[in-house]
DNA sequence: TTTAGAGTTGACTGGTCAGTCAACTGCGAT
DNA sequence: ATCGCAGTTGACTGACCAGTCAACTCTAAA
């Protein structure tokens, strides 16, 4: 009559990384507890600090998972080869269709994990700080390769000063993630994302109907 | 030889609300406790529940006092008397002033009160989502009436969609400031905050820079 | 002078927190 | 066979957590 202890399929790191990930972008850092990230990941406790010197480990690995499998995508979306017009229209579909996905799977919507993050530990944890400050370095040297692309190719001013509309677009985008997980809605994101972005870039939005 | 002891010049409700707004705004709400904030304000324990119910409690009375100051600044600020391209002049101006103020206070740029409580706490507490669910919607409407003041004196498109520009300017702003918390400089935020509102609000640069 | 109530105090509770530890298990290399 | 070691376990620590309480003080009204 032996119970069968049927084997977990993913290692109890990966597991332990997945399971904080859900539920720190769920709620928030504070409100989650080691103890509850591992009953939800079905590890005990040593084993949590076999793994992670402390939480705030933890935190930072997951981050590094969640940047790593977005910088997979950056990466193909965001090449040459691709019309600088179209990578933000790709990325605003993926960050839109990824946020339907989170809000069906969490029953919330949970904006930008990096950012929540980032908020509420930034200024108690370097850790979190530096790490949060190369994947948004990362990300904007994206744009500004697409905003220069798109300054060749004539579709905006000559003069656009790119380091800065990469930083207006970042924080935009950033703002409208996080108005949606406050008002758990993406109704206005959905409204005013496409618009507001190419406002910020400068492209005529005339021009743009006509390719959608 | 007895120590004088010295009475507090503000009541102990206000400075508990002003001491627990204090410590939130420069870390996060999971990251004070109710002790810390007795400690800070110099309180005992039983004082703070005789005045609030719980921790949660103090929070909604901090931003309640919070957002009744921003308030009436907004109310002077955004009267039909001032031009609307001035409001928005002159809220940027008073919004970096108070966070260069923040900043020197606490060491640190602090970014949006609400917005970081908001995303922290918001998915755990329905009273603090519909605090400052509130206090968007008020600002919001700041902005609309604004926006509908341009459009009568010309100075917008005439089909501009109010509500939905109201929305963008509003997150534009709201990333711009958590961008400079979690980077801790005010600087992309002074280069860029004037800049890309006036560009989502869709006014000329150039007609702007004479009058400035 | 009495009384009621707002405000204050500090000790107290029970639970939870992050983190520790010594003992154990299973396995792959020698 | 046995050694070493990554991984696992669960009991444990002491600090800290939010919140409670009965007793106290002060004041202002009756």
């Amino acid at each position: 009559m032996a119970v069968q202890q049927e084997p977990q399929k993913t290692s109890t790191k990966e597991r332990l990384i997945d399971t904080a990930t859900d539920l720190i972008w769920k709620s928030s850092y504070g409100a989650v507890s080691v103890d509850e990230i591992c009953k939800a990941a079905d590890v005990r406790k040593g084993s949590f600090y076999h793994f992670f010197p402390s939480k705030i480990d933890l935190a930072v690995a997951a981050m590094d998972k969640a940047y790593s499998e977005f910088k997979c995508m950056m990466h193909e979306l965001f090449d040459k080869s691709v019309p600088p017009v179209e990578r933000f229209e790709k990325l605003m579909e993926y960050g839109l269709a990824h946020q339907e996905e989170a809000a069906k799977k969490y029953g919330m919507v949970c904006g930008c994990p990096f950012v929540s993050l980032a908020s509420e530990m930034a200024p108690q944890d370097p850790q979190i700080r530096e790490k949060v400050e190369g994947i948004i370095m990362r990300k904007r040297l994206y744009y500004e390769d697409a905003l220069r692309d798109m300054v060749d190719e004539g579709l905006i001013a000559a003069d656009t000063d790119v380091e800065a509309t990469a930083y207006k677009i970042y924080t935009f985008v950033m703002g409208q993630l996080m108005l949606a997980r406050i008002q758990n809605s993406l109704g206005p994101m959905k409204r005013d994302l496409r618009t507001g972005l190419f406002t910020l870039i400068g492209l005529d939005q005339s021009a743009l109907k006509k390719s959608a």
